[in-house]
DNA sequence: GATTTCGGACGATAAACTGA
DNA sequence: CAGTTTATCGTCCGAAATCA
């Protein structure tokens, strides 16, 4: 795999989009594009005509409608394992590295549940003198036997062979709540919009687009349009220390067509099925911290069952493998009730695994019972 | 402030399934 | 049988508790 920064983009494409691109400033660097992928585009191409024909330095069947502000569009025929480059800038929720484990820690750590390393003895006994004691467990045979249901299929999109499902299906983890619909915590760091972003246009299923190739819209919370720093020694319109008020913005329906209700943005009259009564002014959306508040009913246009209502509280609907991910991080703060070791509580340790996935393994820690479930 | 505890997120991977 | 999906098990992050 050469993941590359899409920075340096290939040959055939020249300088679109221009420059560093206009990104909410305080949001940090614009999240990267797959490798070998435009960038996400705040802007329209430089000529929407000539880019439709791949003239102009613009890519070829790229969008030709302007998008309002706050929305970014990116061909989902493009789409691909998101992984950002290397040493990149992408704010941390997006671009944090796999965690890498060991094969195997040494006994220390593993009760401490520490990081530990491959030498024997490890860094951390060490560190902590008892290197003696530093080696390796015993890796305890994976059950076998144990009968599952039918597996469903994910739905390869676009039959591409690229294969993998959208790019966007990565950095989901860290708190898709933030401006996801329903119960979503408040806004937190730039990062987790980041991150919401992607988690967003992850559920815009490609393909749903009738005939033509669907573009994902990627959503950006009204408060992270802000006028970019000055850079000539002016003042920027308004995002100074004072927090601007955030320019009102509407939500938008995903589908495969651009979404209508913004003036000045269709050339044309939207088709007839798609044809919605005259929107009401969006209502002025609340600062960031309840820009959750007022989720796009997501669906309308929603072609089969691609959208499903994002439900970032958690309930990560999706995947079952995804679990985690989606659920816990939500709120940030995992409140642990720590408790209370009495005193020398002998290390019996956690009853290994018993706790918080869901009992499943319980058996795990049963040890001695074989797995519950099998019958 | 350093160290210990430990809940739970996350990674790795083998086993069960599936479709060709 | 290769490729995919999922369950299981291990690692270790990170916050609270405790120690010195």
């Amino acid at each position: 795999m050469t993941t590359e920064p899409p920075k340096a983009p290939p040959s055939q494409e020249p300088q679109y989009p221009p420059a560093p691109v206009a990104y909410p400033h305080h949001l940090g660097p614009y999240p990267h594009a797959p490798p070998g992928h435009y960038p996400y585009l705040p802007f329209p191409p430089p000529d929407a005509a000539s880019a439709e024909n791949g003239q102009n330095g613009a890519p070829p069947g790229f969008m030709m409608f302007h998008p309002p502000p706050g929305m970014l569009y990116y061909p989902a025929a493009q789409t691909q394992p998101y992984s950002p480059p290397p040493n990149s800038q992408v704010p941390s929720a997006l671009a944090r590295p796999k965690r890498k484990q060991v094969k195997m820690a040494c006994t220390n750590c593993a009760q401490a549940c520490k990081r530990c390393d491959e030498n024997r003895p490890c860094e951390r006994c060490i560190k902590y003198n008892i290197a003696d004691s530093c080696i390796d467990g015993q890796r305890k045979e994976r059950k076998k036997g144990i009968k599952r249901g039918p597996y469903k299929r994910k739905n390869k999109m676009s039959g591409g062979e690229g294969g993998s499902p959208s790019f966007a299906e990565a950095p989901a983890e860290s708190s898709v709540g933030e401006w996801a619909p329903s119960g979503a915590q408040p806004a937190t760091t730039p990062a987790t919009t980041a991150a919401a972003i992607q988690a967003v246009s992850q559920q815009f299923v490609p393909g749903s687009g009738p005939g033509g190739e669907p573009f994902y819209p990627l959503y950006y919370p009204p408060h992270a349009f802000l006028p970019p720093p000055p850079t000539d020694g002016t003042e920027a319109q308004s995002h100074p220390s004072g927090a601007p008020p955030p320019p009102p913005m509407t939500y938008f329906l995903p589908g495969p067509y651009p979404p209508f209700p913004y003036p000045g943005f269709m050339h044309g009259p939207p088709p007839p099925h798609l044809q919605q009564p005259p929107q009401p002014q969006p209502q002025p959306i609340p600062p960031p911290a309840s820009v959750t508040a007022q989720p796009p009913p997501p669906v309308t246009v929603d072609p089969a069952g691609a959208a499903k209502p994002a439900s970032a509280n958690g309930s990560d609907v999706s995947t079952a493998t995804e679990t985690s991910a989606g659920a816990g991080a939500e709120n940030g703060s995992k409140k642990r009730g720590r408790g209370a070791k009495n005193g020398a509580e002998p290390k019996a340790k956690k009853a290994k695994r018993g706790s918080g996935k869901g009992s499943k393994d319980d058996d795990a820690g049963a040890a001695g019972g074989e797995g519950g479930e099998a019958e």
